[in-house]
DNA sequence: TTTTTTTATATTCAATTAACACATATATTT
DNA sequence: AAATATATGTGTTAATTGAATATAAAAAAA
């Protein structure tokens, strides 16, 4: 657990793209390197995999240990190999990606010191990142942008309550453009997994906008219909 | 180059899905093992990866050492990472997908001795293969499914001049449902990158079709425009 | 009470998809 | 030469979905 490379025994590694959605801005968690190489570097968090876990659990303790967070429901993006990714030997790293609710300001605390912090950094003006991982970020957001147009990945960034006004902006946001609100609001009123609570909106200085819930069962519903009708066999 | 594994440097290994279509059948490449562990038993074609090549040069190289196939157009598919998926060791292997036109009956053979033949074998049927490569083969055949809809990828499995019959009914086996000749037709029509051709089909005991070619370069310049279309920024 | 700001809502037109049946061409058989 | 068998090739209508567009109502602030 030096800043050498372990022997050149199982050199995986995982590295995890983490989306969130804060102050009206998207966010990918980063680290600050603790350990040659790209010391002091940002980079997004990552770390071997031991040779007794599968890659999937590998990759959800090395985010617990880099940044405190627990069971992640990351899902695997893309493996990069390139051979001369690493500097210090072939390390071929398999990306994961989630995108998640960002809670209350807790703070983001790393277990290990291989990463001095853990941060939200917007994916607006990205530095340049250790290693390729500008690459991975850049294939990850391909990736959220295209699935955000028929997976409902969208729920998973937002607060449990939000508007559809809320909604939308996040939409404008990943897509780049801007939508028409009311055909946004008819379209997503009209799959029927939104659930319009009675409550509405605090703190503005203008008329309260109503609060909606994800209904994550309702959507099931709908989506499993749709595949039995497409699936055959 | 023994039946055991190498030392533990480098365990990676890639395993390829490639289809192929072929008698109006859909089918992948096997080989038959000549190495334990899963001596004799069907498998993907696959093998481990090289220190100094990168995973889609090693893909390529593998592939075309177990079959005498070059160069074919593979894409990453996804990787298995589960810690015991090989029985002798820790192996993470990074599976490639591929959809080829299988030329003449030209034999596949081999160029190592890890494997004692190639060839194709219907998707019907498959037989238990070695490792978890059904598992593998099952994910690659979701993802074709998933793909055919918004990617011309059946015009890689069919030959360079097909009939618009021959096109539908790979479609659906693909698909695994019946699909309606007339507005398949004038669906596929209307994409503009069909290329109708003045040759007929030959040796039909019937009303002989007229043969078309997927013009690519089309395909390419509506993709593009719908592309720049939706981007933004 | 007036102003400011954002929410909330309907209609029309165009485009796409889904459903549906029969005449024509060609080779084979008689 | 005529009849038969078989697959090709084609159009219309109805239903659904998507795109474009403007204004009144609610709430807080001045």
């Amino acid at each position: 657990m030096e800043a050498t490379l372990p022997k050149f025994d199982s050199i995986f590694s995982i590295d995890c793209v983490i989306f969130g959605f804060e102050a009206g801005e998207l966010k990918i968690l980063l680290i600050e390197r603790n350990e040659e190489p790209f010391k002091d570097w940002l980079a997004l968090p990552g770390y071997f995999v031991e040779q007794n876990e599968s890659i999937d659990d590998g990759a959800k303790r090395i985010l617990h240990e880099l940044t405190g967070l627990h069971n992640l429901p990351i899902k695997q993006l893309h493996t990069f190999g390139e051979v001369n990714r690493h500097p210090q030997g072939r390390v071929i790293t398999v990306a994961y990606l989630a995108l998640i609710r960002i809670m209350g300001q807790k703070e983001l605390t790393p277990i290990t010191h291989y990463a001095k912090k853990a941060f939200w950094h917007p994916v607006k003006d990205l530095p340049k990142l250790a290693f390729d991982h500008t690459e991975i970020f850049q294939t990850a957001f391909r990736r959220v942008r295209k699935r955000l147009n028929y997976q409902p990945i969208a729920f998973d960034l937002l607060p449990e309550k939000f508007t559809l006004t809320q909604l939308q902006s996040l939409y404008e946001i990943i897509l780049d453009k801007k939508l028409d609100k009311r055909n946004f609001r008819k379209k997503m009123l009209s799959y029927g997994f939104l659930k319009e609570l009675s409550e509405k909106q605090k703190g503005v200085s203008y008329r309260a906008a109503k609060l909606y819930k994800f209904d994550r069962r309702k959507y099931n519903k709908i989506f499993q219909a749709e595949l039995a009708m497409e699936g055959g066999s």
